[in-house]
DNA sequence: AAAGTAAGTGGACACGTTTCCATTGGGAGG
DNA sequence: CCTCCCAATGGAAACGTGTCCACTTACTTT
């Protein structure tokens, strides 16, 4: 029970060449039903499994995916990662998994020791689509890949959530519900494009529909003493009645940190995430938030690799306006029209959150904080 | 620019033999500075980079791990899976990922491919330990191996949460607050032996403190039509004052059904989660639970597998009763005493919960719901 | 009966690397 | 000057596969 069995040892037993054992084994070629029986008792008998690296070496092809993502921690990129898991291993492949901490050398660094490995396709988020150094060693290598969350530059597919759009849908459903004055909370702003272009499609929205401008409340960590960074941020803008998170997370550290200020969520203060993980359903009040389908995007990007490598035809990304939806919750509710000016509201359907029905349109006092 | 230069190439670019190549760039044997210049300056032109593939063929090393979980979608899983993949990274390994979704077959496909890609370690979460056919296969081919979150029976290593002690902690903690007639919540009862231990471990404790033995409510999905089963639950046992879940999923729907049924949460009804999931502390009441620390877990269940490759001493494992910690949370308020009929109380420590402070008591008359 | 065909089979090479071993050349010591 | 040793180097084998190609055998076709 020393060594593992090789094709040498199973054509010995069997009597036969390794060519024929070969054949046998991958029905490539003619065998006679004899030396079949002969073949397959021998690997039964030695427990004969063939070595993926002898067969890499030989097809220079290693069934092997790479999969470059910031963090697991972040259910988003979990999700994303599981569902291209599946969808590979169902192809036959198994799949690299090097999270970078969102840290520039070690994607680098990853992607360098994965195509050292010779992995047959790449599925990855970068930090900086214009600037990356291991995108760039793909790219001229020629490996398949596909990139995840990241807004694709030219020619470049990507299977991103629309942030923009997003961003631009939750200032309509601000406006719809006379949320006239509103704050931004992006964290790690600095660090993610995804946050600022969040910000920009919000912005723009915003002007656009002449409401205030947003407020930007830059945070870095989602971390406990939070409370303080907002009762600050209200007590400076006084006007803001509805506040846009950046991710899920933020939006309910922004919830959590309100009723510890005494100020109630919904009644008091409106607020609404991003991302759509799953906890946003499980509390009260319900999260308010643009949910995205990170299994879903994670499958696409799976298939498109796989249909690069057996040159069939890729799948159709999704159209950018439904890489995201408005997910209603009870952390939203409309305020009484007042300081509103026009009837431009009727041009866009109503948004059909349920908790339009008890909206009680209480107003808050900031200067009672 | 068509294939990728091998070590062949260099040597023929550099003027010399592969041999001379190869312990020029190992550094692994004399080689003249004129020769190491001219190596290195075609490597450069050339721009190459070793073939894991050939190397591994040569060393019969892959420098691979393979990482078996049912799932990331779990955080505990997934915070696991990182805290590994980080330490293997540090090493210079990378990390094969297969979610195996709960399902034994996929399971034992999983682990018979990774050993034929000759993956140097595996890491794995099974279903049952005492009936893995993939486990089996590992030890017969005498693969460095590590349990996670397995309870691990004679002799075999994991690095696991003792799911047992854990749960009769949390007998305890009800007991010290005055939590006489509780309940417990399973998730996934019959497919997780965790879910089970945890059962067990609490009902032990109960017994020996001589409260009530623990109502079982088992649930199969986390999903959202938990609330009748919730209600149902409550009327039939209208003495539950206190109710353990096994894990905090479950905690957060039973917080929020109780919401919905006007229970209020703590006052009318305590709950006590398991795991110490991020969100817990970011609602509203914060969840009491069972903390544990699921990416230590990884890690230490990645340097067991390192040392036992490299042949060093591996880490110790943890104190069974240091792998989790009670967490105090608003979830949980402490009951007047009245029901109780000793003094015993005082062999404990009281718990550090500061809910303890704000306690008011208020009983619920299940019979209004 | 001769020729042609197809199935069945094994030898040998290639894939990219490391390493053992043999060879060369030069300098030191006798 | 001869011997010995060591640094420097290249050839070749080995790792486990897949596959081309040549070869044998038996069967079909004229």
């Amino acid at each position: 029970m020393g060594q593992a069995a090789t094709i040498k040892d199973v054509a010995q037993r069997a009597g036969c060449g390794v060519a024929t054992v070969s054949r046998v084994l991958n029905s490539t070629g003619p065998a006679s039903e004899e030396m079949r029986e002969k073949v397959f008792a021998a690997v039964k008998e030695l427990d004969f499994h063939f070595s993926e690296v002898g067969r890499s070496l030989q097809s220079s092809t290693t069934r092997t995916i790479g999969c470059v993502v910031p963090s697991i921690e972040n259910p988003v990129y979990a999700d994303a990662v599981q569902g291209a898991q599946e969808v590979f291993l169902d192809a036959g492949y198994q799949m690299l998994l090097v999270c970078t901490n969102y840290n520039a050398e070690m994607e680098t660094h990853a992607i360098r020791t994965l195509i050292a490995k010779q992995v047959d396709g790449i599925i990855l988020t970068v930090g900086d689509v214009h600037n990356s150094e291991g995108l760039n060693l793909i790219r001229s290598r020629q490996i398949p890949y596909s990139l995840m969350y990241n807004t694709a530059p030219e020619g470049q597919i990507s299977w991103a959530v629309d942030d923009h759009a997003a961003a631009a849908k939750v200032a309509d459903v601000f406006y719809e519900n006379n949320h006239i004055h509103t704050g931004f909370l992006g964290l790690n702003f600095f660090n993610s494009d995804r946050s600022r272009q969040r910000f920009e499609g919000f912005s723009e929205r915003c002007a656009y529909r002449q409401m205030a401008l947003p407020a930007l409340l830059e945070v870095q960590e989602d971390g406990n003493d939070f409370t303080p960074h907002l009762s600050a941020f209200l007590k400076q803008h006084p006007k803001i009645t509805g506040i846009f998170a950046s991710n899920d997370y933020g939006a309910l550290a922004a919830i959590r940190s309100a009723h510890q200020l005494s100020i109630d969520v919904p009644h008091d203060l409106s607020i609404i995430g991003f991302d759509g993980i799953k906890v946003g359903q499980m509390i009260e009040p319900t999260l308010a938030t643009i949910a995205t389908a990170p299994r879903a995007l994670g499958a696409g990007a799976s298939q498109t690799i796989l249909s690069m490598i057996d040159g069939t035809k890729p799948p159709d990304l999704p159209r950018k306006d439904q890489t995201f939806s408005f997910r209603a919750g009870g952390s939203l509710m409309p305020l009484s029209a007042e300081s509103k000016d026009d009837g431009k509201v009727t041009a866009f359907p109503p948004s059909n959150d349920p908790t339009h029905k008890k909206a009680k349109s209480k107003r808050r006092d900031h200067n009672e904080i």
